[in-house]
RNA sequence: GGAGGGUUGGCUGAGAGGUUGAAAGCACCGCUUUCGAAAAGCGGAAUCCGAGAAAUUGGAUCACAGGUUCAAAUCCUGUACCCUCCGCCA
């Protein structure tokens, strides 16, 4: 959500923005509604006023034919002001609902652009790996090993399914343990939070009311969140935080539900697309400055990066083009990991943040040295996601004889250094 | 799932239709006093939306949403959350 003040003063650049992001919005329409309820608004209250006084006359007036003559009066003005409310309510509802659809204005630095083909590059590390053999990809290498186990998820979950079995969990577990030591160190805190959500958070995060379609939703309307960075957003919703707090540096745990309506035909094999994974999350919320959260955003991004350069794993950056933005966000870096059966980087995190436009809507707040309240900046970056991140890891360390090398980093949480 | 009780400012807590944004206490911030502090005294202080260059000023906010009434923190209904008891499950 954006300030309406800002949005009045602002249109063109956010028409713009919206134009970059490729988002629909009617800015015009927006500020037509405003006005009217502005209008409206300042006649209830001028109405409401004359209520007050009248009211304190009335408390103190002991004459009781007075009293029952300003009673009268009273009723006049209630009978306009009742009208006027409901005028308010209809117009309320209808500037509520657009301020819903403002998107945040992107970075002058994102590229044009309409979808994640359009991203650029911005860095590349490491040699994309060469085999002296024909290597397999990730759904042979770990059926083979008995890593996972793709027919029976089918039969117990249905499309996408899968279980992971013996040395796939113990891969996982191992990337759980060493991420949790790494991100400790980096100064966060963990959190396993609740994952079944409910809906005011999802609209905080900017979710919802757009992306329903994407959520898995329980029968009492709670949904299940597709990332930890919903309910520790949630964590500190309608509270004024102590500046002295600032920044604060979540790293969430938790199981990640995606329904993933509308890509029936992507992925459709293997780990990279499925509906339910695990992901390590850094979530930031730090003080209101444009600088700090640019600064910010470069830290969880490289953070990230460097948890794969330690794992020894090919990769790229790019930085997202405006159409592959959402809602909320100012500007988007993605790490893809290398897959050397696709032949191709596949995505494994995204680094985002938002100024104040998650924060606003979640009412997290913070008193300044001077004693100003203002909305904190929030920013979230995957920190790794599992299983996705097994794709490239089993295909980039396989072996000629259908074994995979535990990357080193690994081998001491895994207890072992070649998986066979 | 059933039956009760509750939700008031940073905290404790009064308030039971009419000048209540809300007593009192604690905590907080100034000032006086003091070499300094403590104590004491005096004073200040919520948040949001408007108007104003500013002093100032109008409105809203007692969980949330409706309703009754000329007037609601106060009465009624619904929702959320918390507590107690019973049942069910582990």
């Amino acid at each position: 959500m954006l300030d309406i003040k800002f949005i009045r003063e602002n249109k063109d650049i956010i028409k713009e923005g919206a134009k970059k992001k490729h988002i629909e919005v009617d800015i015009d329409k927006l500020l037509d509604i405003d006005e009217k309820r502005l209008e409206i608004l300042s006649r209830v209250e001028f109405l409401r006023g004359e209520q007050n006084k009248m009211n304190n006359s009335i408390a103190t007036e002991k004459d009781m034919a007075v009293r029952g003559q300003m009673i009268g009066e009273m009723k006049m003005v209630k009978e306009e002001l009742v009208g006027k409310e409901e005028e308010l309510r209809t117009v309320m509802t209808e500037w509520q609902s657009l301020m819903l659809t403002v998107p945040n204005i992107p970075d002058m630095s994102v590229p044009e652009g309409e979808s994640d083909a359009d991203n650029q590059e911005i860095k590349a590390w490491g040699e994309k790996t060469s085999f002296n053999f024909e290597p397999k990809d990730h759904i042979e290498l770990m059926t083979n090993l008995k890593m996972v186990d793709f027919e029976r998820g089918v039969k117990v979950h249905g499309f996408r399914g899968y279980f992971l079995t013996g040395d796939g969990v113990r891969l996982s577990m191992a990337i759980w343990n060493y991420a949790m030591d790494f991100f400790s160190e980096k100064g966060f805190t963990p959190f396993i939070p609740p994952i079944v959500v409910n809906r005011k958070t999802f609209f905080g995060t900017g979710y919802l009311p757009q992306g329903e379609d994407d959520l898995y939703k329980t029968q009492d309307g709670d949904f299940l969140a597709g990332t930890a960075e919903v309910p520790l957003m949630g964590f500190h919703a309608d509270e004024i935080l102590k500046i002295e707090e600032l920044p604060k540096k979540y790293l969430g745990f938790s199981p990640c539900y995606r329904r993933e309506a509308g890509s029936h035909s992507k992925d459709v094999k293997g780990l990279i697309r499925v509906h339910e994974f695990y992901k390590l999350e850094q979530v930031v919320l730090c003080t209101a400055s444009h600088t700090e959260s640019v600064a910010f955003h470069e830290e969880i991004n490289r953070n990230t990066e460097e948890f794969i350069e330690s794992l020894g794993i090919p990769y790229r950056t790019v930085v997202n083009c405006g159409g592959d933005l959402g809602m909320g966000q100012v500007k988007k870096y993605d790490v893809e990991l290398w897959v050397p059966k696709e032949e191709k980087y596949r995505e494994i995190s995204s680094a985002s943040y938002f100024h104040d436009f998650q924060t606003r809507r979640m009412n997290i707040r913070y008193k300044d040295e001077n004693g100003k309240m203002n909305y904190a900046h929030s920013l979230n970056c995957t920190a790794i996601p599992t299983p996705r991140i097994l794709v490239s890891m089993v295909e980039n360390f396989q072996q000629a004889d259908g074994t995979i090398k535990v990357p080193e980093v690994l081998q001491k949480y895994m207890g072992k250094d070649i998986i066979s």
